[in-house]
DNA sequence: TCATTATTATTAGCTTAGCTAACGAAATGA
DNA sequence: TCATTTCGTTAGCTAAGCTAATAATAATGA
């Protein structure tokens, strides 16, 4: 590994660490923080899903989500359905309230990010486009359910 | 704004949260969080520093920062001096063990990530050197001290 | 001068989000 | 059947953010 790949880590960490210092900002409108809204988002997009596979999609353990489910479930956003055929797993769904939600809240936690990226000079904006999409290959794990 | 920049900020705001994810994974090894390594940091190479402009500087509240000084001091990473001028002021600096500690610190939390990026195949490998460049200048408010 | 106001930092107390350890309920399999 | 494994939850810890209130000091102005 050259000191370069180590450059190039610490740079995504800290810009990892100050985007996200941004984008709290605006929480207390939407209502949704920054994990529950990753988690909603997977639930709303990735359909019925257990516990054990929320957590791993996650990234995060399964306690950490337990108590995330139960939150979202006490605001309505998501249900819980036990599965018929092993009745040790659940599975949970959004509902209707939390696919709106979701929307909405996500707009609002990247509506920062996105008036910066608007205000950028033409190559600019290109550049951190085009960063934004090799961000996203590569903040996910190899075997990442959803890559 | 249109709705690209939407979906970059998105795509944004989604590879910060997964990379502080996998990053968090050996804070248990070098016993220095993403916060303390990149309060330190600045500490370290923004030289001696209040407590207020170090809030500014890691974009959060004065009292999150106060705790956080506290407990760098407690571990002998950092030292506090009064300002003979201004007696409201204190100045904190890194000690010489926080300094070294900074270095070895933040090199163990970036090693996962720098892992990764030594593996991608040579073409990816300098989109993401591109991306992290530039994710860099993105990442920092335009009247950032350290821009 | 000295009373008021502003600034700097801290303390107290709340929330969210991560973790491990321990446990109960259900399924599996020897 | 009974031991083991798996799934999820609970309990309890830590870290890191916030606001509100307060103490100490400085600055201002009547």
């Amino acid at each position: 590994m050259s000191a370069t790949d180590r450059q190039v880590a610490d740079r995504l960490h800290s810009a990892a660490i100050h985007l996200l210092r941004q984008v709290r900002t605006v929480d207390s409108k939407s209502g949704l923080t920054a994990s529950r809204l990753s988690a909603l988002s997977v639930i709303v997009f990735g359909g019925p899903i257990s516990i054990s596979e929320l957590a791993e999609a996650e990234q995060v353990r399964p306690p950490t989500i337990s108590r995330l489910v139960k939150e979202l479930e006490w605001e309505g956003l998501v249900s819980r359905q036990r599965d018929t055929r092993d009745r040790r797993i659940t599975r949970i769904r959004a509902t209707s309230k939390g696919r709106r939600l979701l929307l909405k809240g996500r707009e609002r936690r990247v509506e920062k990010l996105a008036e910066r990226v608007a205000g950028l000079p033409p190559e600019e904006r290109e550049r951190v486009a085009e960063a934004a999409a090799t961000l996203e290959r590569f903040s996910l794990p190899a075997d990442h359910p959803l890559s």
